[in-house]
DNA sequence: CTGTTAGCGCTTTCAA
DNA sequence: TTGAAAGCGCTAACAG
């Protein structure tokens, strides 16, 4: 493949001279840019990126390493980050780290080596290290969805406590005491933040007696297990709602509540944290509260291109942005037939 | 940040010996592996790999660009695609076109410069301008999904025509004679080739005066727009099927119907090309032929690392490996009541 | 307006 | 078993 060097020689010129056609950069004559742009064509010269980048250290590149793209949730976020990276010249490499804390330091490590401009991080573990990594190099990083213990970094998340607490006081107000929440891995910052928001609500309405909540994992699976579990135990009181902490576990749930027989919501009242996205859904049917994950995924690779263009300088100010949830009421909890 | 120089002043020794005890090449004593080993960990030393890809000429960096990763198809297809990359220790860009030639030859023309090893590339236009750039590069490429003019290139896709054909033929066994297909654009090969399969079963079984079907685009709006057109023009004989070419598009016609007061099955049958998936599915309802999206993510990205690894003597007999659809029949056919 | 020099950080010769 | 020199392709900094 050309070189700079090639499509100077033809043109007559220095490579520099060259490199300033190509990036519109100082001084050149029209009579040397059009030479060089027809050496160019002539050529079919494609500048090697690379070389600029181990000058500049910029490799217009970010990263996002988060757990699993195929979960609607991280799927919009996932488009967010990459429009609002492509529309400011940026590039993002996806790692999927299905909340192994190893694939996460295996991708981190990497990606620090490859010397992307900045890493946005969903991390698997509150207390990840790949942080500790990703800081020690001075690399921008954002992280997303999720509380961690170190506290200086940038944080964009949703608000999994007061939407717990929202969705779980709907249930009360519709007269329900026996409300059960499946949550995800107890690792996680956002599964234990739903618990917490849910336990408040139980506990500033009398229900403490009433609490009754399972970790397990972010998966329709997971939904179908505890329901499983729940409706089998004999001789135990079942609960007359049920509170998935995230769509898939929400859809496992009904899933296997249909398998039963149970019917949603005259036997039991089912809402979810996130919903089912809308351009696949044919009937609208689950109450929810959802969080805009394709403005955090925006916003957070704003935020991360705001760091890294003012790296020299970095900030030692931090932000934690919490994004509202909004509660959509629908017939699965039985608070409005529609 | 430190680097290899320092590594090198800090141990004793000499930059190249560095390098040797990094990549596990060449002769080092223990006793000077060691003490690199130790200054490597006392600096917090990340070696550079862009410089090492400078020489190497590989970034071990593969791209994906196609038309939408929140599309549940590409979705899968996309996680294929990174987990075969990540086992191989590639990284992997997303780049989505919306299928937009403009934004695809822009990312396509970026990607060149960053001197990715090769392109995954589901071409927004059956004449897409970009498979030329890239092949001028000698970048190793892999078409997915779709078919294009030019036939020198490696190329990974389902089986349209055949599963359109399969489907069809469903609904004709069924008793129906008018079947409408709503297709995407026009332009995409896979549109074309659902065409094909659907008109061809029509004709085989003597129902060439029922063909009928649209163009519009892979999304559920184009599937509402479709059945609102043709449920509302007067005097002319309704559907007693619909065939959705994606998913999406059966999404917007469920709900459409729905919303019109027509009952699936019994006043029109539904099926679809490419169901919704599992993990977000409560009732298994669309009858539909599916394609292996992770599979051929998968498979895609075998093909293309083999190129990359062989790079040096390109083949020239190009591959196109077409995979077989399953045929999943549900209510929404009324073929079996489940 | 154009060119020379030097160097980004690493690794492939070739030599010791 | 270790090192010196040269260069991957590009671009700041400085001359002219």
């Amino acid at each position: 493949m050309p070189t700079i060097h090639d499509v100077a020689k033809k043109a007559g010129v220095a490579p520099i001279t060259v490199s300033r056609v190509i990036n519109n950069s100082g001084y050149v004559s029209e009579k040397v840019r059009n030479r060089v742009n027809q050496a160019v064509d002539e050529l079919g010269y494609v500048p090697n990126i690379l070389a600029r980048s181990l000058k500049s250290k910029r490799t217009n590149t970010i990263a996002l390493v988060f757990t699993d793209i195929t979960n609607p949730f991280f799927n919009f976020m996932a488009r967010g980050v990459e429009d609002s990276a492509s529309d400011a010249g940026y590039n993002v490499i996806f790692c999927n780290t299905d909340e192994s804390s190893d694939q996460e330091s295996k991708y981190v490590k990497l990606l620090l080596q490859k010397q992307v401009d900045g890493i946005l991080l969903v991390p698997a573990d509150t207390r990840s290290n790949s942080i500790q990594l990703i800081q020690d190099q001075k690399t921008p990083l954002v992280v997303i969805d999720r509380c961690v213990s170190n506290k200086n970094v940038d944080i964009v998340r949703g608000d999994s406590e007061g939407g717990a607490y929202l969705l779980t006081k709907h249930l009360i107000d519709l007269g329900h005491r026996r409300i059960t929440l499946f949550s995800g891995p107890e690792a996680v910052s956002t599964s234990q933040d739903r618990v917490k928001g849910y336990k408040r609500a139980m506990e500033n309405h009398g229900l403490s007696k009433f609490v009754d909540c399972y970790y397990g994992k972010f998966s329709r699976q997971s939904g179908i297990d505890l329901t499983k579990s729940i409706f089998s135990k004999e001789n135990s009181p079942k609960p007359t709602a049920i509170f998935a902490a995230n769509n898939l576990i929400s859809v496992g749930i009904l899933a296997e509540l249909r398998n039963l027989g149970i019917k949603v919501p005259q036997d039991v009242a089912v809402c979810s944290f996130d919903g089912i996205p809308e351009n696949l859904t044919v009937i609208p049917f689950l109450t929810n509260v959802a969080q805009p994950a394709y403005k955090m995924g925006q916003k957070a690779t704003e935020i991360l291109i705001s760091r890294i263009k003012e790296k020299p300088e970095p900030s030692t100010d931090f932000e934690e942005i919490i994004f509202p949830v909004e509660l959509t009421i629908r017939e699965s909890s039985g608070g409005k037939i529609g």
